[in-house]
RNA sequence: GGGCUUGUAGCUCAGUUGGUCAGAGCGCACCGCUGAUAACGGUGAGGUCGGAGGUUCGAAUCCUCCCAGGCCCA
C-alpha cells in the first residue's frame, strides 16, 4: 500500500489551511505585565514623555487644566491610599490630557513636621548622637536635627517617587515641589505675611491638645482615638454660702448653722481627676432644673434628671425619685453661690454654660479654664484666670499642694482620687473605657493645656470685612463644585464648628514662625517684617532662622517704612537705631503647624510655577484626595487661601474613600489584614490594579482583597484579548486603504456606530470622573458588542474572503479604526497596555521612542451610520440563539455550522431590513445573519415558523466548514463553497 | 456621644423625580467550538434589595428606629 501512488483525488485534496488569513499579530496574549511595564517606563523616560506632552501642549496652542497634587507625608513606602490617590489623579491627568488639555502635574511631599523629626530623634537616642547634641547651643542643635530630618525626607522622597513610577503615573518628576523647599518656604511666610496682613494671627494663651511625649501643640490632624482606661470620679464641693443655697431652694427657713454641719455640697462629674487641682468654677445649665437632696448623708446639688442615676451609683435600687429630695431651683438660681475647693485653698463660683448637658454626670460641669476650649469659654465669659498647673513635661508646678508638686498627671490620677476619698469628698468612683485622643506618632493620651499660641482667627474679621468661617462657608455653599455633592455639607458641618487654627509647634523640623521678641516679650510682626525674613529663607532655606542672627534677619526691614510696626519698635528705634535694637531682638522659636504649609500650596506651587493666579483669580480646577482631608489640606487649603486673597483656590473638590479589608474592617497591621502596594504590583503588574481602581465605586470604603484582583486581571485579559484578535486580524492591513461609510446595513456600519456610542458614553464618564462607568462601558465594549457579536460573525469573512476582498477590507477598515480609538479611550486607565496595542497597531519598532498614545486626543466619530432597524435585528438573534440552543439540547444539532435556522420574522422587518441590505451591499442578507448566529444557513419565517433544520446531510466546505447550499467538488478536487472557490482560484 | 457616609444575587456594581426595576458583568453549572486555544461562543441557576416598624392604592426607592461598617470630631 504505501508504495502506491496516490490517487489523483488523494493528491489534489489540499489542505486549505494554508489559503486561509488566520490571524497573526506579534501583541502576546499573555500581558506579563511585571516584566514589560519597566520597558515602557524606560521608553516614556526616553521619550520624556512629561516634557513631550508639555511641548506639543505648546505648539498645539492647548488650554491650559490646572490641577494639583497633595502632598503625601515623605515617610515609608505608599500604601493603598496612595495607590487608589495617585492611580486616580493620574486618570485625571491623562483624560484630560485625551481630551485635548494641557495638565501639567507637579507630584510633591510635605516634609516637615514630627512624624519624620520624632524618628529621626529615636534614631539619635539610640545611635547615642542624642548626647553630644545636648552641649550644643540650641540653634546649633536644631540646626543638627534638621540636617537629619532632610536626609531622612530626601530618602523617602526617593523611594516612593519609584513606587509612584511603577504605577505607570505621568508626572514631573524632575521637578517636584517639597515644603523644604527654600521658594516654597517662602511662598508660604509670604501668603503668612498676607494673613497678618488681614489681622488673622494673634498670639494667647489657650488651651491646646498638648503632648507631653514630644511637648508639643498639636493640631486636631496630629490626634488619633483610642481606647483608653480612666478613672471616673463624681465629687462634693462643699458649698460656702449656705445662706444662698438654701434661698436659691426656697427653704429660707432652715437653720443655717445647723444645716451647714450636714456639708451641704455641690456634685460634680470629671473623667481626669488631675485637672481637679486646676478647677476655677462650677458651671450649670440656666435653665435645666437642679435639686438639691440627701444623698451619701449629705445635701448634695445634682440636676433633677440625673438624681436618680446618680444616687442609685451608691445606694442600689434606690431609684424611687424625690423621697429625699429637699427642693428645686433653675440652673440661674444658683449662680452667685460659691464653694470650697476640696483640697485646694480657695473658694470658686457657680457659672453658667449653654453646653452643660445631661447626658453624663451630675449636670454640674467641674470647669478647669487651663484645661478645656469649652472650660476656658467660660473662664473668659466670667474672668476667670486661665490657671494651668501643668508643665510642658506633664508635671504639676510649684502652685498646686505640696503633696502634688512635680508629680506626674497620670500618677496623680490615683492620689487624688485618695485623697478625696480621705477627705470624704469622694461620692463614687469607678474605672471606665472610652474613646480618648493620642499623639498620631507617639500612640501617647494628649492632654489640654493652656500655653501661649499662635493662632489664626476664623472668626477674626479679615481686613475689617466678613471674618473666614464666614467666607468659607459662603464658597462651600455656592462656588466650589463637590464629587461627591455630600462632601459639601461634610466641609460645612467642620467649618462651622472648627476652632481657630493653632500655627504653632514647639518643634526644630520645620518652618520657622518668623516673630521677634524684646526683652519685655513684647513682639515683632508685621507684613513687611514677615516679608523681610520671606527673602533670607527664599535665598537660604528656613535654616536661616537657626544660622542668621536676628538682625541679619531683619535686615533691609525699615520701621520707620512699615506701618504696621509696633509702638515700642519705633520707640526703641528712635532711642537706639534700628541695627542697635535688631542685636537685641529674641527670635521665636516656634515653628509652624505643617498643615500650614501644605495649606499654602495654591501659593507655593501653583501661583508660583505659573499654573494658576489666586489673586487675580485664576484657581485650580481640582483637588482629589481621601475623604479625610475635608477637614485637613481641602480646608487648610481654603482657610490660608481666603486669607490671603479672599478667594478659594480650588474650583472642585473630588473625594475618594478608604480601603478597608474584605469584610468592610478598617486595615491595621495589629489586626494584620493589611496588603502591600509593593506586593500588589509584584503579582499582578500597575495596568490591572489600574484597571482595578477604574473599577471602583470609590466614593465610599473601597474593599481590599487577592481574589478582587484576580477578577480585575480576568477583566483585563478579555479586553486584552479583544485588542490581540483585532490586531491579529489587521496584520495585512494598510490604515487608509478603504476609506468611505459602510452602507448602514452593514455589521461594520452597526459595529462602528456603537462605537461612537461607546466613546461618548466613555468620554463623558470621564469628564465627570466616573471612571467605573468608562471601565464598565470599555469592558462591555470588548466583551459584548466585538468579542461576542461583532468579531465572532465577522471571522469567516476575515479568514476566508479573498484577502483583498472589498467585503474584508470594509471589515478591518471598521476594525481598524475601532482597535485605534479603544487604545486612546483605554489609554488612560491602562496607559502600558493601551501603548503595547497601539505600537503595534502602527506598526511601531520596538526602540521607537517617538510613537505613545498619550499623545493622541480621542478619535473622532467614525461617521458611519447605522440602519434604524439594527435593534430589532438584534433582537431577532437573541430569539434565534435560544432557539439554536434549545435544539443543540433537543439533539438536533452539535456543531453550530450544521444548522440552518428558520428565525421567525412575524412583522416582516427583517426581510425588509435583507431588501434594503440588498440594495446596499448587492449581497443577501440572510448570509450575514448566519454569520451573527455563527451557523451556515439562515431563512426568515412567518410567525410560528421557527425552527432548526440540521444540515449534516449536505456537503461541507472543507475551507469553511460551512454548508452554505454552494459547496460542491471543484477543479482541485476539494469541496468548496462559492466564495471559498473563489478565493482560492479554482473553479 | 455628634456630623457626614455605606449596606441590592457568592463577588464588583446598575437601578432618574416611589408604580413591569429586581437588573448587568464576573464567578459557578451545563453545552458547543477546537483556524482568537493557558483562548472563543451559547444556555442556566442564584437575591424576602442590612433588620423592624410606618406613610401610600403601591417602596430597593419617602419617614422613624435598630444592626453592622467607614471617615471626621468629642
Amino acid at each position: 500500500m504505501s508504495q502506491e501512488t496516490p490517487t489523483p483525488a488523494a493528491a489534489s485534496k489540499p489542505s486549505y489551511k494554508e489559503t486561509l488569513n488566520l490571524p497573526k499579530t506579534a501583541f502576546p496574549m499573555r500581558a506579563n505585565l511585571v516584566q514589560n511595564e519597566p520597558a515602557s517606563v524606560k521608553r516614556w523616560e526616553k521619550m520624556n514623555l512629561y516634557a513631550a506632552l508639555r511641548e506639543r501642549a505648546r505648539v498645539e496652542a492647548r488650554r491650559p487644566w490646572a490641577f494639583h497634587d497633595g502632598p503625601p507625608y515623605a515617610n515609608g513606602s505608599i500604601h493603598l491610599g496612595h495607590l487608589l490617590n495617585k492611580v486616580l489623579k493620574d486618570f485625571v491627568v491623562r483624560t484630560r490630557t485625551s481630551q485635548g488639555f494641557d495638565v501639567p502635574y507637579v507630584p510633591g511631599w510635605d516634609c516637615h513636621g514630627l512624624p519624620i523629626e520624632h524618628k529621626v530623634m529615636t534614631e539619635l537616642v539610640e545611635s547615642g548622637k542624642a548626647v553630644k547634641l545636648e552641649t550644643l547651643s540650641e540653634d546649633d542643635r536644631r540646626m543638627a536635627v534638621r540636617r537629619e530630618c532632610r536626609k531622612y525626607a530626601e530618602k523617602y522622597i526617593k523611594l516612593q517617587t519609584g513606587q509612584m513610577k511603577q504605577l505607570l503615573t505621568v508626572a514631573d518628576y524632575e521637578h517636584p515641589y517639597l515644603t523644604m523647599q527654600p521658594e516654597y518656604e517662602a511662598a508660604t511666610l509670604e501668603v503668612f505675611a498676607d494673613l497678618v496682613a488681614h489681622g488673622l494671627v494673634y498670639r494667647a494663651l489657650k488651651p491646646v491638645h498638648w503632648s507631653i511625649a514630644n511637648q508639643t501643640a498639636l493640631a486636631e490632624a496630629e490626634l488619633e482615638y483610642y481606647d483608653r482606661e480612666d478613672l471616673s470620679v463624681y465629687v462634693w464641693f462643699e458649698v460656702e454660702n449656705v445662706a444662698g443655697l438654701l434661698r436659691a431652694f426656697g427653704l429660707g427657713g432652715k437653720d443655717e448653722r445647723e444645716f451647714a454641719d450636714l456639708k451641704p455640697s455641690l456634685m460634680i462629674w470629671t473623667t481626669t481627676p488631675w485637672t481637679l487641682p486646676a478647677n476655677l468654677a462650677v458651671a450649670v445649665h440656666p435653665r435645666y432644673e437642679y435639686v438639691l437632696a440627701m444623698m451619701g448623708g449629705r445635701p448634695t446639688v445634682v440636676a433633677a434628671e440625673l438624681h436618680a442615676k446618680v444616687k442609685s451609683l451608691r445606694e442600689k435600687g434606690a431609684g424611687g425619685h424625690g423621697s429625699a429630695e429637699l427642693g428645686r431651683c433653675k440652673g440661674a438660681d444658683l449662680v452667685g453661690l460659691t464653694y470650697r475647693h476640696p483640697f485646694c485653698a480657695r473658694t470658686s463660683p457657680v457659672v453658667t454654660a449653654d453646653y452643660v448637658t445631661l447626658e453624663d454626670g451630675t449636670g454640674l460641669v467641674h470647669t478647669a479654664p487651663g484645661h478645656g476650649a469649652e472650660d476656658f469659654q467660660t473662664g473668659h465669659a466670667h474672668g476667670l484666670p486661665i490657671y494651668c498647673p501643668v508643665r510642658a513635661d506633664g508635671t504639676y508646678d510649684d502652685t498646686v499642694p505640696d503633696w502634688l508638686r512635680g508629680m506626674d498627671i497620670w500618677k496623680a490620677n490615683e492620689v487624688i482620687a485618695n485623697r478625696l476619698t480621705e477627705g470624704g469628698a469622694m461620692y463614687f468612683s469607678h474605672t471606665f473605657t472610652h474613646s480618648y485622643p493620642h499623639d498620631w506618632r507617639g500612640k501617647t493620651p494628649v492632654i489640654f493645656r493652656a500655653t501661649e499660641q499662635w493662632f489664626a482667627g476664623v472668626d477674626e474679621p479679615r481686613a475689617g470685612g466678613a471674618d473666614l468661617r464666614t467666607l468659607a462657608l459662603d464658597q462651600t455653599r455656592a462656588e466650589v463644585k463637590f464629587y461627591p455633592e455630600w462632601g459639601r455639607n461634610r466641609m460645612r458641618g467642620m467649618l462651622e464648628s472648627r476652632p481657630d487654627w493653632c500655627l504653632s509647634r514647639q518643634r526644630a523640623w520645620g518652618l520657622p514662625i518668623p516673630v521677634f521678641f524684646n526683652e519685655r516679650g513684647e513682639y515683632l510682626l508685621t507684613k513687611r517684617s514677615v516679608l523681610c525674613v520671606a527673602e533670607k529663607v527664599r535665598a537660604k532655606g528656613s535654616d536661616a532662622w537657626f544660622t542668621m542672627s536676628a538682625a541679619q534677619l531683619l535686615e533691609g526691614y525699615d520701621p520707620a517704612g512699615d506701618p504696621d510696626a509696633p509702638q515700642w519698635v519705633i520707640d526703641a528705634c528712635k532711642a537706639q537705631g534700628w541695627p542697635t535694637l535688631g542685636f537685641a531682638l529674641r527670635k521665636s522659636s516656634d515653628i509652624f503647624d505643617v498643615w500650614f504649609e501644605s495649606g499654602c500650596s495654591w501659593h507655593a506651587v501653583m501661583d508660583q510655577r505659573g499654573q494658576a493666579d489666586l489673586k487675580h483669580g485664576r484657581a485650580t480646577e481640582l483637588y482629589l484626595e481621601g475623604s479625610d482631608q475635608h477637614r485637613g489640606w481641602f480646608q487648610v487649603s481654603l482657610l490660608t487661601a481666603l486669607g490671603a486673597t479672599g478667594r478659594a483656590p480650588f474650583k472642585a473638590l473630588l473625594t475618594h474613600g478608604f480601603t478597608v479589608d474584605k469584610d468592610g474592617k478598617k486595615m491595621s497591621k495589629s489586626l494584620g489584614n493589611t496588603i502591600e502596594v509593593e506586593d500588589l504590583l509584584k503579582k499582578y503588574g500597575a495596568d490591572v490594579c489600574r484597571w482595578w481602581v477604574a473599577s471602583l465605586n470609590f466614593e465610599g470604603d473601597i474593599k481590599v482583597d487577592y481574589s478582587l484582583f484576580d477578577v480585575a486581571g480576568e477583566s483585563y485579559r478579555k479586553v486584552r484579548n479583544t485588542l490581540r484578535f483585532l490586531l491579529s486580524n489587521l496584520d495585512d492591513y494598510d490604515p487608509g486603504a478603504v476609506t468611505g461609510a459602510p452602507p448602514p446595513t452593514s455589521l461594520d456600519a452597526w459595529a462602528l456606530s456603537e462605537f461612537d456610542g461607546l466613546s461618548r458614553r466613555v468620554r463623558e464618564a470621564y469628564d465627570r470622573y466616573d471612571y467605573r462607568a468608562a471601565h464598565n462601558a470599555l469592558y462591555d465594549f470588548c466583551n459584548e458588542t466585538l468579542s461576542a457579536v461583532y468579531l465572532a460573525a465577522t471571522k469567516d469573512r476575515l479568514y476566508c474572503d479573498r484577502p483583498g476582498s472589498p467585503r474584508r477590507r470594509a471589515t478591518q477598515r471598521a476594525m481598524h479604526l475601532m482597535c485605534d480609538g479603544l487604545c486612546r479611550l483605554l489609554a488612560p486607565l491602562l496607559p502600558h497596555t493601551a501603548d503595547e496595542a497601539h505600537r503595534s497597531l502602527w506598526k511601531c519598532a520596538s526602540d521607537d521612542a517617538s510613537r505613545c498614545v498619550q499623545f493622541e486626543t480621542y478619535l473622532p466619530e467614525s461617521g458611519a451610520s447605522a440602519d434604524d432597524a439594527w435593534p430589532q435585528v438584534m433582537a431577532g438573534r437573541d430569539a434565534a440563539l435560544l432557539g439554536l440552543e434549545q435544539a443543540r439540547s433537543a439533539g438536533v444539532v452539535d456543531n453550530p455550522l450544521d444548522a440552518e435556522v428558520h428565525v421567525e420574522d412575524a412583522d416582516g422587518s427583517l426581510r425588509a431590513f435583507a431588501r434594503r441590505f440588498a440594495e446596499q451591499s448587492g449581497g443577501r442578507f440572510e448570509a450575514e445573519f448566519a454569520d451573527l448566529l455563527g451557523v451556515s444557513r439562515v431563512q426568515f419565517v412567518a410567525a410560528g415558523e421557527a425552527r432548526v433544520v440540521s444540515l449534516a446531510d449536505e456537503p461541507r466546505c472543507e475551507r469553511s466548514w460551512k454548508r452554505d447550499g454552494t459547496v460542491r467538488q471543484r477543479s482541485d478536487g476539494g469541496w468548496l463553497t462559492d466564495r471559498d472557490a473563489e478565493a482560492v482560484g479554482v473553479r
